[in-house]
RNA sequence: GCAUCCAUAGCUCAGCUGGAUAGAGCAACGGUUUUCUAAACCGUAGGUCAUAGGUUCGAAUCCUAUUGGGUGUACCA
């Protein structure tokens, strides 16, 4: 039993014994004491207080007492205000640090049975990654690590929007202007290379527009009319038909985006376990929007089309099923939910996008639930922010995106000239350097991303680029470093175990106390699916170390050889925690830098 | 219009199921290296927690309204 069970414990039984009174657990309120204060763990009283009918410092007191008598790990207490800080031995902590903290399963949660799935990235095909789907991805992955970490089974899925009208504006760009240009022909990333026609089709089209306009079609016309836009259209029938010319075209540019997606997958350091194509899925759902026509929950147009009614519950009515009896986004959706179920049996199914899609997953959601599935209610939208510039939004036609590739690198390229400006690690060799130089650039990079909780708007400014500096990756990053170095030339001995007859200083109790809160801390950020608590946490315990770090004599030189190696445990602690806390944000810490 | 999210220091962000004088980083200013990596540490300065009510012993946190901003509200995806 930890020390805060004890006390909550003893606390009711004090109640019962002071005031004949029966207090509830839930009432019963701690929280770490603040610095200025005396001790380490404090109770509120106020809660008691209506059990006791005293004022709050009597109760306090008489509290104090009865917990100082009953209570061995408790030395002394102190009353302030309302609060009673109670003072914790120093043998209390420094044996949960060698029990539990030492031991070689810390911060490993016990399986817990539950099946999670995480869908992310789910790119479209017709452009390369930007900085928004940068969010996406690294977000996605480490919340399913983070699942991992706290105990559930996690699949990760990437569902490609790989067809649609998207696609054929850069397959009919390439065909008409593309002069057979290839990757290989162009030095051209895949994706790069698709995105530019991407591109050229949307210049192309506007231009069409504007000469319609100029020959007196309103802009809503020109649209519509436009020759090119006609064409596309065109070619997504033909794509759906199964013509050989298209599927062949789709199938060679889809190809060389599926290799650039690959390349900036592996830099971002992102998998999965499976991928959904919805060129495969896009004729789902039929089945499902039958069987709610069948239960009554949707119903039918005198036009043929199928509808649901969500006004009940405060939504609109919601086109499931066009007339002509093609499916719409939520048609397939529905389909591809039941699918996913249906391959994986899983009990909780998240869905990592952006918050402009809030409405469509509740939608989607409360359909489930309304046709019956037990499964509905596992369904999550994990909803993120939009990335915004000092601009405004990036808009891909119109160039002033963040391009994923671009970023990445130019990180890179930063952490390089930063590490040669501090010329610590000259002796690396060129291989070890790219990677170091690897690390600390995405390291800054996720974490500046992911320390941001995901439902908040991001504003990322290019002109001023990502600090190495304070609340950043490569402080935590070099925290680590710092620690293996100074493990090596202490020669630290892990096998030695815990130290005994050790004075802690406040510092070490307080590295004690935050450290012993990593397995809680993951539980805790995995329920609200929250890296940027982890990313919070993983920042207290580094700044703690440095502060404890700076504070101690040069430990390497310490003589007392039980003291030496006990401040060697607690670094050895605090790096394993890092290391592993980092690498659920997809962050690899270097063992030098 | 309706729905929904956001609003905390000059800037970027923390703040757990309501609890003590609201915390960090950056930027500014001042200090720390004959001591284990100064991508570090210590200090100074900086706030009517958007506004107004309410609930409570106690509100940045919960409720209501208002203001400002984002997003959505397609037989697009």
């Amino acid at each position: 039993m930890n020390i805060e069970q004890h006390i909550t414990t003893a606390t009711i039984a004090a109640v019962k014994h002071l005031y004949d009174q029966e207090i509830p657990e839930n009432q019963v309120s701690l929280q770490d004491t603040r610095a200025e204060f005396e001790g380490q763990i404090t109770i509120v009283v106020f809660p008691v207080v209506r059990f006791s009918k005293k004022s709050p410092e009597v109760t306090a007191t008489e509290l104090g007492e009865y917990l100082v008598a009953h209570i061995e790990e408790i030395t002394a207490f102190n009353v302030v205000k309302g609060f009673l800080n109670l003072t914790v031995a120093d043998s209390y902590w420094l044996n949960l640090f060698n029990q539990k903290l030492l031991s070689p399963d810390f911060g490993a949660v016990p399986a817990n049975g539950k099946k999670v799935m995480v869908e992310y990235s789910s790119p479209n095909t017709n452009k390369p990654l930007h900085l928004g789907h940068v969010r996406n991805n690294l977000l996605g992955y480490s919340v399913a690590e983070l699942l991992k970490a706290s105990g559930h089974e996690v699949y990760k899925v990437n569902l490609v929007n790989d067809r649609g009208i998207h696609i054929c504006k850069s397959m009919l760009a390439w065909q008409k202007w593309g002069n057979g240009e290839t990757p290989e022909s162009s030095l051209l990333k895949g994706d790069h290379l698709v995105g530019k026609y991407y591109v050229i089709f949307d210049k192309e089209y506007k231009k069409e527009i504007e000469a319609l306009k100029a020959e007196g079609q309103t802009e809503e016309d020109a649209k519509k009319n436009a020759p090119l836009i006609k064409e596309a259209q065109k070619m997504l029938l033909d794509w759906e038909n199964g013509d050989e010319a298209v599927m062949s075209l789709w199938k060679t540019m889809n190809g060389w985006v599926y290799d650039g997606f690959a390349v900036t997958y592996k830099t971002m350091g992102v998998d999965f376990d499976k991928y959904y194509y919805e060129s495969n899925t896009y004729l789902l759902g039929k089945g499902t929007v039958e069987e709610g026509l069948e239960k009554g929950v949707f119903f039918k147009k005198p036009d043929g089309s199928v509808w649901i009614d969500l006004t009940a519950d405060g939504l609109d009515q919601k086109l499931v099923l066009r007339a002509d009896g093609t499916s719409v986004y939520i048609t397939q959706d529905l389909g591809t939910a039941q699918m996913k179920h249906d391959d994986f049996q899983m009990d909780d199914s998240l869905y990592v996008v952006g918050n402009e899609q809030d409405y469509h997953f509740k939608v989607l959601f409360l359909i489930l639930e309304k046709l019956g599935k037990t499964w509905a209610k596992g369904l999550h939208h994990l909803s993120y922010g939009m990335v915004d510039l000092p601009s405004g939004k990036m808009k891909s036609r119109e160039g002033t995106v963040v391009d994923a590739d671009d970023l990445m690198a130019e990180m890179v390229e930063t952490a390089k000239q930063k590490t040669e400006a501090l010329g610590k690690v000259n002796d690396f060799s060129e291989e070890e350097k790219e990677n170091l130089y690897q690390n600390i650039g995405l390291g800054a990079l996720k974490y500046f991303l992911l320390k941001v909780e995901p439902k908040k708007r991001l504003l990322f400014d290019p002109a001023e680029s990502i600090d190495f500096q304070g609340n950043t990756g490569p402080f935590i990053q070099y925290t680590h470093a710092r620690i293996k170095s100074l493990l090596g030339k202490a020669g630290y001995d892990p096998v030695k175990g815990g130290a005994k007859n050790i004075v802690l200083t406040g510092t070490e109790r307080e590295m004690i106390m935050l450290l012993a809160k990593y397995p809680a801390e993951l539980i805790a950020a995995a329920k609200v699916y929250s890296p940027a608590s982890l990313a919070n946490y993983l920042y207290e315990v580094a700044k703690l170390f440095n502060k404890f770090y700076h504070e101690v004599p040069p430990i390497v030189k310490e003589e007392d050889e039980e003291l030496k190696h006990h401040r060697l445990n607690i670094s050895a602690v605090t790096a394993g925690i890092l290391k592993s806390g980092m690498r659920i944000l997809g962050i690899t810490v270097p063992e030098r830098m």
